[in-house]
DNA sequence: ATGCTGGCTGAGAGCGCTCTCACGTCGGGG
DNA sequence: CCCCGACGTGAGAGCGCTCTCAGCCAGCAT
């Protein structure tokens, strides 16, 4: 009932150790009839090699681990970002015959429990997929000397490779969508100050309105609905007569989205709203909201790819989405 | 450059290899100034074992695996079944000191690739997480050996160890609720026939109109909010006198709930609609969903704890969450 | 004093694999 | 005819760790 090793192939197909690993690695200078044999031993015998084994010797594990540094809850919300990234880093590591790991580090044990798991050697690199730009395992890692690849600028000033989207691109391409279509006092519901998404977003946001010569009309969400919820409130209690909202999540643009009902407003035609990721609810939020949507998957690919040869950081362009909403 | 091995640590220490082993593994026939000493050297090098050539003598990998098999879109849908049980397996395996390694196993070849890296010595365990119950996975892994627990009731007829949620038992609740509030057509919108948590609400709507001398009336949805319009379409079609509708998903509801407005039916005075599985937006739909709400986070408890000491198969009760909906 | 037990430590044998060498065994050129 | 290179194969040395077992030194009973 226990495993077989190379030993028991070598001695069922008559060869030895190293003929066995030779084939088993898909060496070309192997006999073809001795190649057959000890394919059909390891065949018959269901062998598998011991990854602990090889890995020891090799000092390579061929996987990789994806981080992600938010609570679950996040995670696996109504945002595609992570499945994105998720498809897109498995399709790029399997190109390259590597294993994807994907750990959850939400909590401060979790970054623990993370660092001891990569720095012993089980992955020869690591993709940290953390929206706070601020998060300290990237560097952390990094400093152990394992290779590693964040998908977000980081905030920390470290000099680590990176994948972001055009953010602030993002924002202007919303922002000036609603300018263009004869808006006049735009605000915008802002993402949380410590993340990069937040950041860069409400910088595209000010940056497209001050070169219009408008005035910024700014409430801080949190990214959730009741967030968005709140913020739109307040942002209408601020300036009654405003007539756009931007707002930096589809999340944040639905609890919006409730809150102009609830306040008698018509969207689009008292008030547009632009939301930001377009998750899968968003053509079914009531109006179809308009919003940008980001190159997850390429977002993912271009991670992995980064991770498995080192290069320049990369940044991918975003794209509006316009329904109804505005 | 190179990560220092137990060697370099105990000649740091002055004492052998075997006694830095015992104190980094806790063992407590040490003399206490020599722990003190070799923690300290273990501290000054940054020591940290290398997993492969423990696992290579243990034979344990200490870590388990947890598979979802299916594709990353429905992973990371509005749905907190996964992310539940990815908390509860956390918990228990971080309580066990096990390293928890998420593999998504979407496609055939990733089938392939989770087979092999599970019987390559990564992992203790495997915890299959399947929606679909006639997946062939849980049983090829525990062929190979491998111990294996799987989340919801296999359909292939193996008897390997499960954890389920009573979806007959909250299917009922949710049809005598509907019962029991006067409601006299009672419809479902069932999920696909190849699942069991389809199959099971199915049969518990069945069961409990059945006792009470009703008929069934019938579509079959996919789980997704498309599928749950167009077999409310269907239904009001069948049935125009209809006066509730159980959906055995909230996406499914979410979308029965939009064909309904469309048909011009007031929720829930001219229908009432129940769906299932309370996902975050749920309380946010219109009007908001009554529902039935699974104990995701224990499941996942459950299910490492059944995966570290095997024993009886578990089903957990379900929770009925009246809103407005019905 | 001698023998014994009990508590700690070190020596050393592997775990299953890869990879470098050395070792045939051919075929072709000198 | 011999030598040399090319080619294919096997022997063997580890990779870094755990764990058994033997060894040592006290301390106690005999």
């Amino acid at each position: 009932m226990t495993r077989p090793t190379l030993e028991k192939v070598a001695a069922r197909a008559g060869v030895s150790r190293a003929t066995v690993s030779r084939v088993v690695n898909g060496s070309t200078t192997v006999a073809e009839h001795i190649r057959v044999a000890v394919q059909r031993a390891v065949e018959e015998l269901g062998y598998v090699p011991n990854q602990a084994a090889r890995s020891l010797v090799t000092q390579r594990a061929d996987s990789i681990a994806l981080v992600f540094s938010e609570p679950p809850v996040r995670v696996f919300s109504d945002d595609p970002t992570f499945a994105g990234i998720i498809r897109g880093v498995s399709l790029e590591a399997d190109a390259a015959d590597k294993q994807v790991v994907l750990m959850l580090a939400g909590s401060s044990r979790g970054h623990e429990r993370v660092e001891r798991y990569t720095t012993s050697g089980h992955v020869d690199g690591v993709i940290v997929a953390s929206m706070h730009g601020a998060d300290p395992l990237p560097a952390a890692l990094a400093r152990r000397g394992i290779p590693v690849v964040c998908s977000g600028r980081p905030l920390t000033g470290s000099s680590l490779p990176y994948v972001d989207i055009d953010n602030v691109g993002g924002a202007e391409s919303a922002v000036r969508h609603l300018l263009e279509s004869g808006r006049r006092r735009i605000a915008t519901i802002a993402g949380p100050p410590d993340m990069v998404a937040g950041i860069d977003r409400l910088t595209g946001y000010r940056s497209t309105l001050r070169d219009s010569g408008r005035r910024s009309i700014i409430a801080i969400g949190d990214f959730t609905r009741d967030g968005g919820f709140d913020a739109m409130n307040q942002l209408l209690e601020d300036d009654p007569a405003l007539d756009a909202v931007f707002a930096a999540s589809d999340m944040m643009a639905l609890g919006a989205l409730q809150a102009l009902r609830r306040a008698g407003r018509r969207v689009p035609d008292d008030v547009a709203v632009i939301g930001y990721d377009d998750i899968p609810s968003a053509p079914y939020a009531d109006p179809p909201l308009t919003t940008v949507r980001q190159p997850t998957l390429r977002m993912g690919r271009e991670l992995a790819r980064l991770l498995l040869n080192p290069g320049e950081s990369v940044i991918l362009p975003t794209e509006l989405v316009v329904r109804e909403s505005a």
